[in-house]
DNA sequence: GATGAATGAGCTTTCATTCAT
DNA sequence: TATGAATGAAAGCTCATTCAT
């Protein structure tokens, strides 16, 4: 009578252990279609290679994702949602001071671009106008990080009891922001190989943007 | 009597008239390739469709470039120049004053995006991650226009008795500037229909990158 | 008990089979090819025509042979290490004498070029001149076979206790002992319909030549 | 009156020039694609690199040249008939004796192969097995080349009063000897970088076929 | 679930040939 | 005669995707 009352929503462990073999094999193609879409190209990345890096068959790699479109914007999706947790979570410790503007901006550099450089490459690169549906991942991707920096902007203003001159001018200092931070990584990050002064470059990014967007605030 | 003895270099007319009417030819394609690189995106538009757009043949689009690839780099190259050349000439008329920046700005969105969103559209997104070639004219188009960014910088800073705290972060603040021209218009020209308030947007993103750039002027 | 411990090793019946289907498609395609570069020469032979004969699809002619020089490679190398193994055969029959040479050489004819003239045509018409990998293959074959010649003169001299009264001659004997025969198949076989007689003509052939080879034996 | 009387059967000079100069176009032309059809292959060639290697226009090239092809034929012609000039007047000089017989064979490779190596690998690489006419060409130049040794058996024969045991079998004689030539040289020129000793060979292969010859006549 | 052989549409590119000038 | 821009058919080859096993 009790037998079955015990664990109703529980799964059988069978059940479990196939979720979890099946979460570790789309991990394995994810991250084999991430670095080769990084290194060679999305269109120079056949289904094959990315079967064969993952050691899995091409009919697996299918059994997994609808097509080569899907995975490209799996992995946008989930790149842009690491970086908005990245730098909500800097924003959630921080005071709601200018200060704590300057410390997330600064651990884009140190906790994303360095240690993820193809996940940057991915984001900002790869991922760029390969079709309708690609696209309207980024999009949103880049609207909610928008989203949440323009936030970010008015929690501080707020707290620091400095309205903006202009509220609605919050978004464009938000993309301006994000186009900074895009732009200074893909130039330190891809274009020059002097990769050891990101930080420093980045600390000058970060002064840069915190001035203009005091610029907004009321004294 | 002397008259003919004036302009023997000068080539037969039925030569000049061929230069002309080749040039033309160039480009009706560059032209057609642009159009379909920024409808379609340049994967998906296949040799014969640009030819088709040109009114040529397939074999006229290969017997004045090399391959599509080529296409690409042109149109990239060109627009680069062009984007240069109008920011350029803006700077060029300004009086050295934070004042000119801001004009150079302003006019980016309103003579460079409003009338040739297609341009943008290439340079910002099509010409992205296709290919080494392409990525190197990319690079080179935006190196220069930073370039010129930086210069204008250290140029206003001489010209208003005000130097750089740090010169060297000249540099960073181009890239930034660069940076945020590029997202603001991305966002604004083909996230959002709305394209009435780029102008809008695109003063407050001057102001915004105005005020950045003075904080790194001696008082 | 232990009967099933005998043969670990053995695959499992599909597998076999599956390499029995995968080894006669690559066949049906490589005769597909070899009558359709025969007939209409290896230019004029389409990748698509072949699939058409061996129906399959292009794709599978692709996944079967890297490409259409591949396919011309690989007969080549069959063809010439059927005639080497022919040839050979009727040598290791012989008894080491000069009529062991005659009967190898009629043997070219009558079992070889009457039943199959195609692979004469492959080997000495169709496989000349293509590429540089093909000429290579060519090379090895023609060379093997030389060699294979040489090596029976100078055994049968040897064995007849009439060795060469210029051993290093051995290899132009062979050379053109080659010659003739790739000369007298062709001509006997493209160039005169009159099939009926290349018996006889071979006969002739072998005489003539055995005769040049006894000049270069001692007495 | 006189006027035109005088020379009605001589052209004008002009267009005495006109022939030699349109005489000469051709040559060059001709010899530009015997070098390049030697280098690159038959298939390789372009029509364009032709004109260019000719330093005139492709339409100049068509207006020569029917097509290509023509092109191909025309050399295979040209050089067949060199060919049997050159072993003809040897024969021609001959005193009808064995030993005639073998100047011939050695001019072939000393006045032919060695000067004329490109014109070796057209006759027996480039032309072979490329369509119908071109195969054509060949046949025809390699039957009158055939023929006339045949013819040169029968001479040498009768001046030497040894007729031969069959005479019918003069043809394979003459067919055997051509493919021995054929052969040698292909083997000693392009497959042996050791050109230097392609005389010793050819000097060995002459006696090989002499021989052999020898064996027909009657004692 | 996993495999990998098979498919075939579709792409880029070449090049022999023509023809207006 | 000579030119070379223009043509467009045709070829080789790739690769995303499917599906029988």
């Amino acid at each position: 009578m009790q037998e079955n009352t015990q664990a109703p929503i529980e799964e059988k462990p069978s059940t479990t252990r196939r979720k979890r073999e099946k979460a570790y094999r789309e991990r394995t193609i994810l991250d084999a279609a991430l670095s080769l879409f990084v290194e060679k190209g999305f269109h120079q990345t056949s289904a094959s290679e990315i079967a064969n890096a993952a050691e899995v068959s091409v009919g697996t790699v299918y059994f997994y994702f609808k097509n080569k479109e899907t995975l490209l914007i799996r992995l946008t999706e989930e790149i842009a949602y690491e970086l908005r947790k990245l730098v909500g979570s800097e924003f959630s410790q921080s005071d709601g001071s200018l200060d704590g503007f300057r410390r997330a901006g600064i651990s884009f550099f140190k906790d994303f671009c360095i240690p993820h450089p193809e996940k940057v490459t991915l984001l900002f690169r790869e991922a760029v106008g390969h079709s309708e549906e690609v696209e309207k991942a980024r999009k949103r991707g880049f609207t909610q990080l928008t989203e949440d920096v323009r936030k970010a902007i008015l929690f501080m203003a707020e707290n620091m009891n400095r309205p903006l001159t202009t509220p609605e001018s919050a978004e464009v200092l938000a993309v301006s922001i994000v186009g900074i931070y895009e732009r200074v990584a893909y130039n330190y990050l891809f274009w020059n190989d002097d990769k050891a002064d990101i930080l420093k470059v980045g600390d000058d990014a970060v002064t840069f943007l915190v001035a203009g967007v005091e610029r907004f605030l009321k004294p």
